[in-house]
DNA sequence: CTGTTAGCGCCTTCAT
DNA sequence: ATGAAGGCGCTAACAG
């Protein structure tokens, strides 16, 4: 292994004079630290993180921690947010280190464990909920970290869609394009904020537009109560669901109802592709790597960009898309 | 911070003692051992795991990489398999690191930093490929590592289900249970091994139950080939398809066009809630939490258990259920 | 069985 | 602008 050492002897410099022209101190003058990073260059040298870290006293890592229970935890997008977080991480020398259990406890205990004794400073938080063991933690520990969806906390850093305007987007299509007349807002019996969100620009354009429209929780408990709000509603003839896999759910129940009807549905997150689905299946693209790009950069901000510096927030267009796809 | 002096002070022995006690080192009598344990325990000691890798020349990190490209990548089982392997992980006071990109070439380099910079020196693979530049860098460097799914070189460690006996679990309760009469094995156009494994087994019992069965190739651009099929194959009743996803895509077609006539599905993942589907839908799970488990088992296995030493693979059961949910 | 000493690779204070 | 020296927390060789 090439230490800084074996460069420092190389450029006839001291070891300490090699540290800080690699670090671009300015106390070192231009001409050695070109010279010093090209022997550097020519040798190969790279720093070996354990040693940084340690003198450090922090950790070149970023822990990522993962919602408890795998409700929330099966949803595919995850693995884009990983992506983009990891493009962004490896641009800084970064390494992304996961935080995932089946409980509170145990995810608390992973995350303790990787500030106590990983020494790690920037978390990343896959969910936003109330009471949050994890973010009181970090925030006692003054530690910088981002959550993705909308913050319990005021002082939070979030990245988050415009989920009031996706619904707008969602609902105009529907009616606009696609010309329904009685929609239906399908969501969850979570009440997730993003739910309530979109569910705000569904009601607006719907109220605008002078149509007739609804709302139902499609979960897997009530299943009567979907089928009797179905059979009460014959007249629904499109649907804006907060996610495919409900919209899809809402369909079939609705198929099996009134076999012969079709029904114009607006979907989140591109689950399926195209020809999963036989009626007219529109989905919204929230890109959650771009989530995970924007989710690094504030992640940061506090050292690199000045102009992003003050903000708390950054958030994340979406786009509907006709073609459904993996 | 409290360090492995503070506790050498506190029992009065030396540093070095204090630190071979805590490992439990054979040189150091039980008494000492026993009581400097007490003592970290009460002081509430936590070892710097930055200043543990660098004299010891190694990471506590596993690096766990993902397949490049999200088509596989897409599969919401990858986070099951993550939420097993940090379960195991975290027993052995390990981390989780991650390696993800969206080409070969940023993939292999962010394993080759892993290694170089962050002597990580354990890895598991979440696919397996041919002529794959990652698990050859590995063994080259004499790494260990664990793929999940068939190895593609004898001599590599791997985790997977028993996919022959899948497909014949699969068809079997087609044909016994379903009472199916003409099976068709629905698979994607990539041949990967566990498709051919499947269908292995589907093969075999449809040919030891004496009925006609087919096989066909269901992805995004052979639309027409498929319907043709179908309306070829008027007196399907019932498919074996190597993902839910799939199954789900083809029943699709099939009512597209026999409205009427309904279908038997088995499927693989449990991808779906139950609910999402009306007609006859199965599925069965291969427990990719148990995947993620096994395989740091496997990791390990040369510093732990001697029995499955010599093993240099492990197979993960499945099993069918009625009842499809998240 | 235990203590002393040195060193992992890097950074940083303190000199010059 | 650069060098020398010391230390981050832990482990291991060497000594007794």
């Amino acid at each position: 292994m090439i230490t800084i050492r074996d460069i420092a002897k190389r450029a006839g410099v001291s070891a300490s004079t090699a540290s800080r022209a690699l670090n671009n101190n300015s106390r070192i003058s231009e001409a050695t630290i070109k010279k010093v990073k090209k022997i550097a260059d020519e040798m190969g040298y790279l720093p070996d993180y354990n040693a940084k870290n340690l003198t450090n006293g922090e950790a070149n890592a970023v822990g990522v921690v993962f919602p408890v229970g795998s409700e929330t935890a099966s949803n595919p997008f995850f693995i884009n947010i990983l992506s983009g977080i990891n493009s962004e991480l490896v641009k800084r020398q970064y390494s992304l280190s996961v935080a995932i259990a089946n409980t509170d406890e145990a995810l608390l205990e992973n995350v303790r464990s990787m500030v106590v004794q990983g020494k790690i400073k920037r978390f990343i938080l896959l969910y936003s909920k109330f009471n949050d063991a994890i973010s009181e933690f970090l925030r006692e520990n003054k530690l910088r970290f981002v959550v993705i969806g909308q913050p319990t906390s005021s002082n939070d850093f979030y990245v988050d869609n415009n989920n009031v305007e996706a619904g707008i987007t969602a609902t105009d299509f529907l009616l606009k394009k696609l010309h329904v007349k009685f929609p239906i807002f399908v969501e969850s019996s979570n009440d997730w904020t993003y739910e309530q969100q979109r569910y705000q620009g569904f009601k607006k354009i719907s109220n605008e537009s002078l149509v007739d429209f609804d709302n139902v929780q499609v979960s897997s408990d009530n299943v009567e109560e979907i089928e009797k709000f179905i059979f009460e509603h014959p007249q629904i003839d499109g649907i804006v669901a907060t996610d495919d896999f409900r919209g899809l759910r809402f369909l079939n129940y609705f198929k099996k109802i009134y076999p012969k009807k079709s029904l114009s549905i607006v979907g989140f997150n591109k689950s399926f592709p195209a020809s999963l689905v036989q009626d007219n299946f529109h989905s919204i693209d929230v890109f959650p790597d771009q989530m995970g790009i924007k989710t690094v950069i504030l992640l940061f901000s506090d050292r690199e960009n000045q102009e992003i510096n003050i903000k708390k927030h950054l958030i994340v267009s979406h786009k509907i898309s006709d073609e459904i796809g993996f």
